[in-house]
DNA sequence: GGTAGACCTGGACGC
DNA sequence: GCGTCCAGGTCTACC
């Protein structure tokens, strides 16, 4: 008999709005099931991996603010409990409570309507890190596939045969080689095991990198010092450490640039005006981009609680609509 | 400080 | 089925 949890969730939250508010939430081990409305994830704790299906309580019109509901394939003790609550809380950005999205709002008023204000992340920091990494140079499918290979290859499995995201320690024992061959990583093969190597030293510290006492700036700072973190990947980084000051701009922000903002000039003109344009809603500045984005591919696919992880593998960025 | 080229994979396309 | 081209961010060497 499974363990069932139930998790109190901010006031105003929404598990098909907040869950499904980043493309992580499509990628393994994540698995969102729109007929359902069921996330289901596989967490890595002390006992072992554990599958966990997680639920919002209510019926359509009573869900928001309704508490989850988590049940996991297999009986857990009682500190993997509150390990897979605190978990599935930095997951789904639990954390960001009601006043918190309201001042998001204040700033940016478009989204007050709609609610929108927290991107889903993943449980740990490494893992955030490592698809951040499998995210840089590459289309989509591709993104999906080495995330796919990397929980098939070195994730811990569950009673259900279903594979978690490989722990850092798991990565750092790894031959680069085996890597690449075995999940497609291509070049990224030794900058993964770098990086796993830096958070099992303790060289790279989630909690200091989490703390909110830690300056911006120096969170900034250390990212773009690791393996494999540029411009791009740091700024990411930042968003989902909920620093939401800098903006991940990369080929798709200039598409949007010049397709929706109507935006025209060489690339790095347009980057220029990127900046400006959100710059007016300073610390909330990456969420302001986001959500406009997300706006954009939900306009053409529909709400993206409603998107299915095997056909959006295959078209999710901008240029396939 | 700016820039060119290499790094890999997988999809699209032409033959 | 094969070969070629292209997209994608980071890193290094070079000016």
């Amino acid at each position: 008999m499974g363990t069932r949890l139930k998790i109190a969730v901010p006031t105003d939250y929404v598990l098909t709005r907040d869950g499904c508010s980043y493309g992580y939430f499509l990628l393994a081990p994540n698995l969102w099931e729109p007929r359902t409305r069921t996330f289901t994830r596989v967490l890595d704790l002390a006992g072992g991996a554990a599958t966990v299906r997680i639920v919002q309580d209510g019926d359509a019109k009573a869900r928001r603010g309704a508490p989850l509901t988590a049940v996991a394939d297999r009986a857990l003790a009682r500190p993997e409990r509150t390990e897979a609550k605190r978990q599935i809380a930095r997951m789904l950005s639990l954390d960001e409570d009601a006043a918190t999205i309201a001042a998001f709002h204040r700033a940016d008023p478009r989204f007050r309507r709609s609610g929108r204000g927290r991107v889903m992340r993943s449980p740990t920091l490494f893992e955030d890190v490592i698809k951040t990494v499998t995210s840089c140079n590459v289309t989509w499918p591709s993104t999906v596939n080495m995330n796919r290979r990397l929980c098939e290859v070195a994730g811990r499995a569950s009673a259900s045969g279903l594979h978690a995201f490989p722990s850092a320690r798991r990565l750092a024992r790894m031959r680069p080689a085996a890597l690449r061959a075995r999940c497609s990583v291509g070049y990224r093969d030794q900058r993964i095991v770098d990086l796993a190597r830096l958070f099992v030293s303790g060289e790279v510290d989630p909690a200091w990198l989490e703390d909110p006492a830690t300056p911006d700036d120096a969170v900034h700072d250390a990212m773009l010092e690791l393996p494999g973190i540029g411009p791009y990947a740091a700024a990411n980084i930042m968003q989902l450490l909920g620093r939401y000051s800098r903006l991940p701009l990369d080929t798709e922000s200039l598409r949007h640039a010049r397709t929706l903002l109507g935006y025209a000039g060489p690339d790095r003109a347009v980057m220029k005006k990127l900046h400006a344009h959100y710059e007016p809603f300073g610390a909330h500045k990456f969420r302001s981009y986001w959500f406009e984005l997300w706006a954009f591919y939900e306009g053409k696919r529909g709400p993206a609680w409603t998107w299915e992880r095997e056909t959006m593998a295959k078209t999710f960025t901008a240029s396939q609509f």
